[in-house]
DNA sequence: GTAGGGTTAG
């Protein structure tokens, strides 16, 4: 009895009895942590608080892990006030914790987002490690606070505190450009690190953002015994960068390795099938989520496909069935419909989606936007265009300005277009002025074109349409010279021009046509049919239209390039391969000529097909001679 | 003991 009282000092003494006379419960500091420790395993927070309580009064410590596992508790049930008492308590009596434990109260202000409190606590601790750091690291990087992530890499630096695995693979997604990821890399390859699977995959991720797929590549193949992340890294780069069939092909290998396939991997898949309109093996992926549990992410990927397949109907029912929907399944309905021509479906879904209280962003805007310009509803486009600050507190960007601009344009209002862009009050970009060279190309006025036109040149000296189309202006109206000099310019620009390509899926396999290039096995044979059919459609008064066609050809020269365009080539192969009730479904990646337009227009008449072709921004369906644009695009 | 990588709409 005695040696026990000796043991504490007069202060604890005082506090004990006075807690004694509110909380009577045991005076042994040994049963006071035991109870402690008791609640904590029993993960009982409010009892765990009372004893911490306890603990606090009589100036006694528990052990480091039994704290951790507290604040853990706290972590996942959000307890923010209980977080703090436990702060507080570690820090009671001018004591500070071990590093260990406050790197766990760290992680634990970072997991309730209060990355202010984080820091202040950083900035405190007389000792800060490599994990210090990285939790910070990581919350700045998860943040999207790129500049904050690498400063603080950079003050650990300075410190003498040298990054881990663990540091690079959450530092590497806040690289603020190729320069520092090249320096970055470089310290993982000294430091011995590139050979962590966790660093690879965030280095195959960040070069493919970055558009250094190459890269990624060459770390992916590197690799001797890889994971499901890192082979998902390398497929959704390879998705993410238009290299739909390479995702594909990564793909089979990573089932040939013998990886069941994630829905992160899956949702790459669709992307993938999404870029190359592969609606069949969308489909095949769809059958397959169905028995699994609903992903949000999947599903959106799901619509999206389906949309941009030009497949309004299963989109529409995977949206109904959909039990979650956030905003971003409602803008891509929205703008799927849009793009397909559904302009009121696509704003009556916009009204359902306001009742629903999901709130509109910016992109759900541009999808309303995008449907009022293409459907010719000016009043409807501008109100929502001036209202969207006041009733959604969104921002017009650039693209909202282009898309009023194309809204103006389309409707044939050419000056107010123009007036528009020059009220803007972002800076009009090369995209912004091309959109109205557009509208002037479809109106057919000179005058604002040549105008337009030198301003797209301004913006971008190498824009290979531009240039034609304003020297074909040129050579319409006689003026050779002008023509002449816009040639000229071309040329000293070395513009490159990108082969004009359409492709259509068949059988699981993707038959690709290129303008000039004769390598499909039957090409001959598509030749000839096409041939056919261009004399059977001019029996329907079907007349080359040569005014789309590079100025340097004449005649029947002219005439013969325009016979060969990608898209009707694949549209012949689709009559001649696929099944007559099938639509056919054909993407190209170059906008619609207005030739192949109306040669489409007379086909989808006479031989009685359904055609779908998409091009860069939208779908054109083609039934019973009409098309779904309304011959806008 | 505490810190880490991949997936969706324009």
């Amino acid at each position: 009895m005695k040696t026990i009282f000796r043991s504490i000092t007069p202060v604890k003494l005082l506090r004990s009895s006075i807690s004694l006379a509110t909380q009577p419960l045991s005076l042994n500091p040994s049963t006071l942590i035991d109870d402690f420790t008791k609640f904590c395993n029993q993960r009982d927070l409010p009892k765990a608080i009372n004893a911490l309580g306890r603990l606090q009064n009589h100036g006694i410590r528990a052990d480091a892990i039994t704290y951790s596992e507290l604040i853990k508790l706290c972590v996942s049930k959000g307890a923010i006030k209980e977080g703090k008492i436990i702060h507080n308590h570690l820090y009671s009596n001018g004591n500070e914790p071990a590093v260990f434990l406050n790197n766990v109260l760290l992680n634990m202000y970072v997991k309730f987002n209060s990355l202010d409190k984080a820091r202040l606590l950083l900035d405190q601790m007389r000792e800060r490690n490599v994990v210090s750091w990285t939790t910070m690291i990581s919350a700045f990087s998860k943040a999207k606070l790129n500049e904050e992530a690498l400063r603080y890499l950079v003050l650990m630096y300075r410190e003498g505190v040298m990054p881990n695995m663990y540091t690079y693979s959450s530092v590497l997604k806040a690289c603020d450009g190729l320069e520092t990821l090249r320096l970055l890399h470089c310290g993982i390859i000294k430091s011995g690190l590139d050979s962590d699977v966790f660093v690879r995959s965030a280095l195959i991720d960040i070069y493919s953002k970055w558009g250094e797929l190459d890269n990624g590549l060459l770390v992916f193949n590197e690799m001797i015994t890889r994971d499901l992340i890192v082979w998902n890294s390398i497929i959704g780069g390879l998705a993410q960068n238009d290299k739909g069939d390479e995702a594909l092909n990564m793909f089979k290998g990573m089932k040939r390795a013998g990886f069941p396939a994630g829905q992160a991997t899956l949702t790459s898949v669709l992307r993938a099938c999404t870029g190359l309109v592969l609606l069949e093996l969308g489909r095949q992926v769809h059958a397959h989520v169905v028995k699994s549990e609903e992903d949000l992410i999947l599903y959106n990927a799901l619509l999206d496909m389906y949309c941009k397949c030009g497949s309004l109907e299963d989109a529409d029912s995977v949206f109904q069935r959909m039990a979650n929907k956030d905003v971003i399944s409602w803008s891509t309905m929205i703008a799927g419909l849009a793009q397909n021509g559904q302009t009121l479906k696509a704003l009556k879904l916009f009204d359902s989606m306001k009742d629903s209280g999901i709130a509109p962003n910016s992109i759900t805007i541009l999808g309303v936007l995008f449907a009022c310009s293409h459907a010719g509803l000016v009043e409807d486009g501008l109100y929502c265009f001036r209202s969207m600050k006041r009733l959604f507190g969104i921002e017009p960007g650039r693209e909202h300005y282009g898309c009023m601009v194309d809204l103006l344009g389309r409707a044939g209002k050419l000056d107010e277009a123009v007036q528009f862009i020059h009220g803007m009050e972002i800076q009009p970009d090369a995209v912004t002025w091309r959109t109205l060279l557009g509208a002037c190309k479809v109106h057919k006025n000179v005058e604002i074109a040549i105008y337009v036109a030198k301003e797209v040149l301004k913006l971008d000296p190498q824009d290979e349409g531009t240039y034609i189309l304003l020297s074909n202006i040129y050579a319409n109206a006689n003026r050779w010279e002008d023509a002449g000099e816009v040639r000229r310019n071309m040329r000293d620009q070395r513009v490159k021009k990108e082969p004009g390509c359409s492709w259509i899926e068949d059988n699981k396999q993707v038959h690709l046509f290129v303008a000039g290039d004769n390598s499909h096995p039957n090409i001959d044979k598509i030749k000839t049919e096409l041939n056919l059919l261009i004399k059977k459609l001019s029996g329907m008064g079907y007349v080359p239209d040569t005014n789309f066609v590079l100025y340097d050809l004449e005649g029947e020269q002219k005439e013969d390039s325009l016979r060969y365009h990608s898209e009707k080539l694949a549209i012949v192969f689709g009559l001649m391969n696929l099944p007559k009730e099938k639509p056919l479904r054909i993407m190209k990646n170059l906008r619609f000529c207005g030739d192949c337009h109306t040669f489409a227009k007379l086909v989808s008449k006479a031989e009685s097909r359904h055609i779908v072709i998409r091009d860069p921004v939208r779908f054109h369906h083609f039934k019973n001679g009409v098309c779904s644009c309304g011959d806008y695009w």
